[in-house]
DNA sequence: TCTGCACATGATAACGTTGTCAAAATAACA
DNA sequence: TGTTATTTTGACAACGTTATCATGTGCAGA
């Protein structure tokens, strides 16, 4: 294994000028840069990861601090990171942080620290919906410490933030229900401290607004993000005496309970019940009818939060990375509507 | 931060003797070694991992091989490792290797090679199909590193194996099928390179066999774990002349998509149709109707994994460790049927 | 009592980096 | 040209462990 002394020796330099070119750090003539860089190249130079963290006192470590053990969107979101710190030395941790509400302030003091304290991050991702809970980011900004944000962050400062515009496509989503020709749509909410619960609700006010359709507060339903919560709402729905055609449930999740409820009711779906999602999880093209949604870029959250975290703090080290990371704007990123075949069409019955 | 000096002068020791006691090494007198452990305890002693990696030029670190990057059955067995491994001082390292089928002996050396070499980890954890494969083996035991197999192996030569007996939960579950008056019961194959597809078949034949029932091999349809191929199989089944009244398919989401194609034929579920799956996925509560399955514990697949190498490995460093792990027979481990709504009563019809 | 041998303990070096600080080279200015 | 400021470079120590090897201790056998 070749060591930075045999890079050093090959190049004409000392020691400490190749761990400077090796780091970015200024102070190095052109000539001995590229130098240096050509004969780490040349000797296969990997730098060693535990020499460098106990002399730098640096872990290379980035945290992914997710609520709960399975959630499939956490899982996504890890798998983009993780590709993202292999090929940039740095290793991706993963924490869990459970019953956040349940706790007092200095519960979550005490439990954030001693997280830190284990793992010792020089970064942390955060992902919904601890990354808009306002009491953990108060916390970590006392422990000072970087952040990358995932999702939607309603009022949090946070100057790594990665999301899409859910209001924007929450409104979309909703305009394919109108365009379908349903004027009787329900909004099934999720829960209610995270930040999407209120954009993707005010992007279905939007279209509601936008299209001259009333809007009945009846028809808007509590939930949580989880599948039961969904099928509860669902029959709640079918119970309705004035029952809407279609539904917008939050998240997938929610989607999929609602669709069985249909099922359990024995309604034709979506004939009798059009149903649309959120997220395009797994579920979203095994259930019957397939949900439409918006598709969420998890993993190329999970890319984006590793990339630009580990370019704040101070960038890729220079061997064996892609330098030159694309220009990336830390804020919206695009998303896409996927149609599937939870929507009738009632406007032409007939036809089609 | 407390350092093993401290230790040392607190219990009046040398800095090895302190090491010695620590890394459970022999010649160190009973007096000394608990002396020096609570000197450890008192002074809140963590090991720097990074310092012990440098100069034991082992890595501590456990690289959990997988094929895909979005499975949720990855994802679970990983959650349990990552949680034995953070409490024993280790860390997990998660890798992809693709495409192995279609690969060369060599190609596949070289990539192993390559993916070891970069994480360098102390052992390593195979999930399936790659603990099943039989070139990935032979590298392995080429390469000489420790392995923890998740899933049946078949004849793969492996100290570490997890998984439950498929063939006897595969039987039982037929089991349920034949109970129920069901008589022509059709049986989906997975992917034909994996063991468990194998198993899960000789359990359905024992069934069949014990209860007396002709096996038919028209209703053995292939597949190859994926939604897709369960709702072609479901699709090709509706269209039999003798059309069986349950299937058998080798996973949840397979069932899934039979469940699904039985939907979009306008049949009655599961009155027309019973289906049972394997693993109770997450899908398997989410259709409708609910899957009846066999729940594999894939978190306590990954713990023991964890534990049974690191136990491998030397053993868990004293410090924050909860030693004396329960006895582990390394080999099979309990599973449990779960039975929901998929599976329609045709002994008495009326009643019930 | 002495020799030999196993066991128990400790002093010191070493792992491969980065940080500190001093020295050398260059640039800037009078 | 001399002087000072600035940049560039390198020698050496330090991070916190474990490994090597030497030394000390106790006990059996002669």
């Amino acid at each position: 294994m070749a060591r930075m002394i045999d890079v050093a020796k090959k190049a004409g330099v000392s020691l400490k000028t190749v761990s400077r070119v090796l780091n970015n750090e200024p102070h190095v003539k052109d000539v001995l840069r590229e130098r240096v860089k050509t004969a780490a190249e040349e000797v296969g130079y990997v730098p060693s990861a535990s020499a460098r963290r106990l002399r730098s006192n640096r872990s290379y470590n980035l945290q992914l601090l997710s609520h709960s053990d399975r959630s499939n969107y956490v899982n996504a979101i890890q798998f983009g990171a993780i590709d993202v710190c292999q090929t940039s030395g740095y290793q991706l941790v993963i924490a869990l942080l459970e019953g956040v509400s349940k706790r007092t302030w200095s519960e979550l003091h005490d439990e954030l620290s001693r997280i830190l304290n284990q793992a010792k991050p020089d970064g942390l991702i955060l992902v919904p919906p601890l990354s808009n809970d306002e009491r953990v980011a108060g916390i970590l900004s006392e422990l000072d410490i970087p952040v990358a944000r995932i999702g939607p962050t309603h009022g949090i400062e946070s100057p790594i933030t990665i999301a899409i515009d859910e209001q924007a496509a929450a409104q979309q989503l909703t305009d394919l229900l109108i365009a379908a020709g349903h004027e009787k749509i329900a909004f099934l909410r999720g829960k209610e401290d995270q930040a999407a619960t209120h954009l993707r609700f005010r992007g279905y006010r939007d279209a509601l607004d936008a299209a001259g359709l009333a809007f009945n507060p009846e028809w808007v339903l509590p939930g949580n993000f989880e599948f039961p919560s969904g099928l509860a709402a669902g029959e709640a729905l079918l119970a309705m005496e004035d029952r809407p055609t279609a539904v917008f449930a939050a998240n997938d999740d929610m989607a999929a309970g609602v669709i069985m409820a249909g099922h359990r009711a024995g309604l034709d779906l979506p004939a009798k019940l059009s149903v649309v999602g959120f997220d395009d999880s797994e579920i979203a093209d095994k259930t019957w009818p397939a949900i439409t949604t918006v598709h969420q870029p998890l993993v190329e959250y999970g890319r984006l939060a590793a990339r630009l975290l580990i370019e704040k703090l101070g960038g890729i080290p220079v061997i064996g990375a892609s330098v030159g990371a694309p220009e990336l704007s830390p804020g919206l990123i695009s998303y896409s509507l996927v149609e599937r075949d939870s929507i009738s069409d009632k406007t032409n019955k007939t036809a089609n």
